[in-house]
DNA sequence: GTATTAAATAAACAGTGTCAACATAAGTCA
DNA sequence: TGACTTATGTTGACACTGTTTATTTAATAC
């Protein structure tokens, strides 16, 4: 099996439990269901992901990656830095509603709630966040932005805020329409 | 058995559940191994849980008990709302830089990543984060306090920055001794 | 073709949450 | 007191789970 063969059967195992994971949370997603959803003997995945934590973890660093795209495409490059934050939180806000449901929304937890995060877990997370990191950095660069924190500090409340407003809209008491930074 | 017996029990079964689960994580909390802790058969718990996610959710409504409590105590009633809610972020990270080890930091996220949490749960996040809202809305009413958001959002943006503070400093890179509030 | 290696499988183990049937203790009323 | 009812604890079982080991099947190299 060649390696571009290897990564596509990698990402059919991660759909399939993604499908679970979206439909019954992390309790759902089981090797015996990813089994029959693929049709194909429950230790089949084991191949591709050495335990189900693994699995889990790359399944949330895939997701890290996708919200990564997200932010990145939604910066407005001709705009001032606190303009580009507002636009971050934006992208961020809509992506995860745009979620299917609230299961998925645990995904884009920043905090390092994972005793044994994977590299590729810890990488996309940094990735992920390194998008409002650079952009806190420039303004700060131009003297257009000065916070009373480290630029990776104000980055995590950013995320975090953006996180903790959006599980707050979800939980059922709306909110959205306003403005928020730091 | 009269109703504070009750209680003790329940207590008991919590204080066994969260001693599993701070050195194992969810998983390491099983009825089979609560049951051997507290020398009794392992459906026993079952008389006053009626499930694992009932149990868990107990567990979890306490700790914000707890923890509204430290905060609540902290509050230096002869400052202002910005000095108060100080106060109360240094409650928050020292309470829960004080856990004995990561694990019990979940507790503490405020978001609504529960599926079904209990009315119980719920009234003791809402509790908790009303200590924060308490002082948001006095600060307002006095007029030495002006946010963009409401009362409520602006607690849980507080809140959810604190958490996530504390879970970048737990995770390794320490940021601690700055201020921070919104 | 055969030999070797990779991939998929089946069987089994030790756990799990949960439930139903059973035993035991406590408390209540005659 | 003794019989009855109710609460509490226990045992055994069921259908799952993650994971490992041995075994079979498929693909590749010579």
């Amino acid at each position: 099996m060649t390696q571009p063969e290897i990564e596509l059967r990698r990402e059919e195992i991660l759909d399939a439990a993604l499908a679970l994971f979206e439909q019954g949370g992390f309790e759902a997603v089981s090797f015996r269901r990813i089994a029959t959803q693929l049709d194909c003997s429950y230790t089949a995945p084991y191949r591709y992901f050495a335990s189900k934590h693994e699995l889990l973890t790359a399944l949330r660093a895939r997701a890290f990656r996708w919200i990564e795209q997200r932010m990145l495409a939604s910066i407005p490059a001709d705009r001032g830095p606190i303009e580009q934050l507002r636009a971050l939180a934006r992208a961020y806000i809509e992506a995860a509603l745009a979620l299917p449901n609230r299961y998925a929304l645990m995904f884009f937890d920043i905090g390092d709630e994972d005793l044994e995060p994977s590299p590729e877990l810890v990488e996309a997370k940094r990735a992920a966040l390194d998008v409002c990191t650079r952009v806190v950095r420039a303004g700060e660069a131009a003297g257009e932005l000065s916070l009373r924190v480290d630029p990776l500090s104000a980055s995590h409340l950013f995320w975090s805020g953006a996180h903790g407003l959006v599980s707050l809209q979800v939980g059922g008491q709306f909110v959205m329409g306003r403005r928020f930074e730091d």
